[in-house]
DNA sequence: TAGCTTATGGTTAATTTTACCAAAACACGT
DNA sequence: ACGTGTTTTGGTAAAATTAACCATAAGCTA
């Protein structure tokens, strides 16, 4: 069938079949990329997300994930961290790709195809909790969203789907914690993000068997009863570990 | 920090931040958007994926995967589609999304993103076998895959990782074999998939227990022992089991 | 019919998961 | 200083699941 299709070519550039439509090939470089960040967060037992109010029509005044078009000469991964950077000042954080939308008529603008990446964010080390409450800035609860400009909802709504899939498989979970945590702070995390109960008992144990934290010989304080021990994210030990064939299981 | 920027915009188009870096909007629509196929197939107990030899520069004569670019008018999941029935004569096949590649010079004729899609076919209701291997499509081995245009190796390579995560809690599987199937076909597929090895006994009984299998009352026909009971995927039970918080573990 | 091969039904030991219990440790109020 | 409330922590035993294996069944071939 290629065979076919080539045979009737005069000229066929770049692509296989593009020139048997007669198309000149310059109809085909008017998309342009955007990508959309689900900026996700845990504060006080709840899961948060990064939104952001626009300045501009289309939807001006509604909230929006952040988000840009790419750049011409910019890589998309490279955007992605890029558009972080502008928003939060973070560097450094593992932009992972979602999905892409490219239905036709998503941005009144123009054929804008846009691809979703999220990130965790340790909210104590970054806190852009108070300087944002205020602007048009705002953490909004997981499960109290307002209205959404574009197709943002359901981009919202894909990405959550697949880190709830991915976090029970990969310890990503540990990017949302403080870096010094307790096997409490722990649960509660994992209780809100895939919305169950653990056995507390046994879900320290099987935390602890993994062999992936660390134990900083550190207790809390200033809490009223008996203080949880505090510990860390082995990552040398994880990287070694999976070297053995060892999955993340949860 | 939203704040600031747009007060220094005197007119906002479209996006948040485009404005700010005085660059005119036209100049972002000059992507294309391409999407390429991963298109798996099962047969005599290996994995397959399907190629093309590229009757074009650039790559002319190189193996490359189905691809095309999206028109502008396109949704590039509808372009997925018809990408594939083009070559394949296949409709009706779920494309799903692997991964959306970026970077500045993965194409020479210009900046072209690509969309990857991966799909699973069962080889027997189509099978492309016959009349694909004298012409330039070919069914590879993916163990022993040619040299491949463009960043296609790492694309397939992608899709793979993405495949055998999926293929263990979604009962995906079926997608490759045929209608019916023994036990052992199935086994098979698994164990190639995941490259591993099974305990017969004990794969037949959880894939039984899961009670996704309808028994046709079939068996086997012209094999050198005995014969085995020929099994549909039933996908009725699959959605009710679903219903009721049923998830395909392997 | 003997011999070969794979399917199929079963049993048992090993391992993992689940459900609970009780002591420990801190803060607070009295 | 001492009981009270609360959460951590270490532990045990039952329940459930997984893994390892065996024996027989059922077709084909010679």
């Amino acid at each position: 069938m290629n065979n076919k299709r080539s045979s009737k070519t005069e000229k066929v550039i770049g692509h296989q079949f593009t020139a048997f439509y007669k198309i000149p090939i310059e109809k085909f470089f008017q998309f342009a990329l955007s990508v959309d960040c689900i900026i996700l967060g845990y504060h006080e037992n709840r899961l948060k997300l990064l939104l952001i109010e626009r300045g501009a029509e289309p939807h001006l005044g509604k909230m929006a994930l952040p988000g840009d078009l790419a750049y011409p000469n910019e890589d998309i991964n490279l955007a992605a961290s890029r558009v972080l950077l502008d928003l939060t000042g973070l560097t450094d954080v593992a932009m992972i790709q979602t999905n892409t939308y490219g239905q036709v008529d998503r941005h009144p603008i123009g054929r804008v195809v846009t691809v979703g990446y999220y990130s965790l964010i340790n909210v104590d080390q970054y806190s852009p909790l108070a300087s944002s409450w205020a602007g048009n800035v705002l953490w909004a609860d997981i499960d109290d969203l307002p209205d959404l400009a574009f197709d943002h909802k359901s981009i919202v709504g894909d990405a959550l789907r697949i880190l709830r899939e991915r976090v029970r498989s990969q310890p990503i979970g540990f990017e949302l914690l403080p870096k010094k945590f307790t096997l409490g702070d722990m649960q509660s995390l994992y209780e809100a993000l895939l919305n169950t109960k653990f056995d507390k008992a046994n879900f320290r144990k099987r935390m602890l068997s993994m062999g992936l934290l660390k134990d900083t010989k550190e207790i809390q304080t200033e809490v009223a009863h008996r203080p949880a021990r505090l510990f860390t994210f082995d990552k040398v030990a994880y990287e070694n570990l999976i070297q053995k064939g060892f999955t993340f299981e949860l």
